[in-house]
DNA sequence: GCATATTTGTCCGTATGTATA
DNA sequence: CTATACATACGGACAAATATG
């Protein structure tokens, strides 16, 4: 007879579910750049050892959203103008070359029909979070074009880092609207085949994102003195 | 005044010089790949504690190195054709993404030329040891032509992940010499700015790269039955 | 299939060195 | 300059999962 209850299938070990927790703290501006995360603090906020937050706090690290300095200890990161225009630069790389392989009928390809239209009903209900969550997963959909688990994980590290930014904004509702018809061209360019005018549009994309990331970036910067 | 004499040597962490140690011994195929790691054997092999040892464990994981299976340990990564098609993919994007930037004059093509030679060196004195990690610096360098620090981070586990998978391998010795040409001749058209011609040349050096890679794993694991 | 040994996962205590008020 | 706080690193402990005979 099991002993199994339904309850908590504690499968994954500790750290990773920490990383996830903290990940999305991260992500949702819970904490400020360049605080100090103290172990003895964090470990006992969680309820866990300094040992098992320490493999965290690497993992974190290593995916660029924490940053470690030896012997001083580990901040949130702080990621400012010089990573937002690194950011877009990989983001060109890795998305032009996955524009570049699509074709019709890949099942990443119709999912991105499918978010597109998601974020249009998104809209019209004025769920602006939700339109952000879509566009985010519209751009990890493209990318999935790639078929490739290698280029998919680096990419997400390159989005949690951007969302990280995110965080640090001001929220000013409306920061994805403008995209929604962008993507739309977009998925309708790459279902005719339109490669090169996919590009076209994807870096048309890139360039408004990534000015816009710039520029808030900058306000929240002066605000803070 | 500084009275931080010349000494001071143990700056960075226990923890990523054991992780650069562990990597340099999987790099030189000096651990069977699928090998399992036991926690406690490396931790006093390598005079380090257990809890440490978990630390590098996580980030070499991370890294694709080696694999993690909870409650079971961690294990020598065991990369397969799916691996090698895997990587050659994500070569593909990064690297034609970087030659399509390359610009007359910049540092990273000008090493890209230092480096020909030197493997035009290295290949008269039969040292192919020498030319493998030539060659391995000129892909390097050609990443560098994007300016990223992200994706010259990604582009090193890709490599590092890839000279695992020599490690595997029966170390035949002309593994790298048909390259020499190709990549004498990729630095050609970049400095005469003809990209076309260059990505071209790229794609034919990766396809043959990545086929002779499949076809050695293939023969090894034969061997093995 | 069972009992036992081994190993991982996780915690705690503690000594040492480094940074900072 | 001293004192305090903290990161670094180690060793020991124990439950739970896994491997072994």
């Amino acid at each position: 007879m099991s002993t199994k209850i339904a309850l908590g299938p504690d499968d994954q070990p500790l750290a990773e579910k920490v990383v996830s927790r903290i990940r999305d703290m991260l992500i949702d501006g819970e904490l400020a750049p360049g605080q100090k995360l103290s172990e003895q603090q964090v470990a006992s906020q969680f309820g866990i050892s300094r040992n098992t937050l320490r493999e965290v706090f690497r993992l974190l690290t290593s995916q660029g959203l924490l940053s470690h300095i030896p012997n001083r200890g580990v901040f949130v990161a702080a990621p400012n103008a010089a990573s937002v225009i690194d950011i877009y630069r990989a983001r060109r790389v890795i998305q032009i070359g996955a524009v570049r392989m699509a074709s019709r009928g890949h099942p990443a390809l119709l999912r991105m029909g499918i978010l597109v239209a998601e974020a249009k009903e998104a809209q019209k209900s004025n769920d602006w979070r939700r339109v952000g969550t879509i566009n985010m997963e519209f751009h990890r959909a493209m990318v999935e074009l790639c078929d490739s688990p290698r280029l998919n994980a680096f990419f997400e590290m390159v989005l949690a880092e951007l969302r990280l930014v995110f965080g640090q904004l001001d929220n000013s509702a409306h920061l994805h609207e403008p995209y929604i018809d962008m993507n739309s061209i977009l998925v309708s360019l790459l279902e005719a085949e339109k490669i090169s005018e996919g590009i076209e549009q994807l870096e048309i994309y890139l360039l408004r994102s990534e000015r816009m990331v710039l520029a808030a970036l900058q306000r929240t910067a002066e605000q803070k003195g």
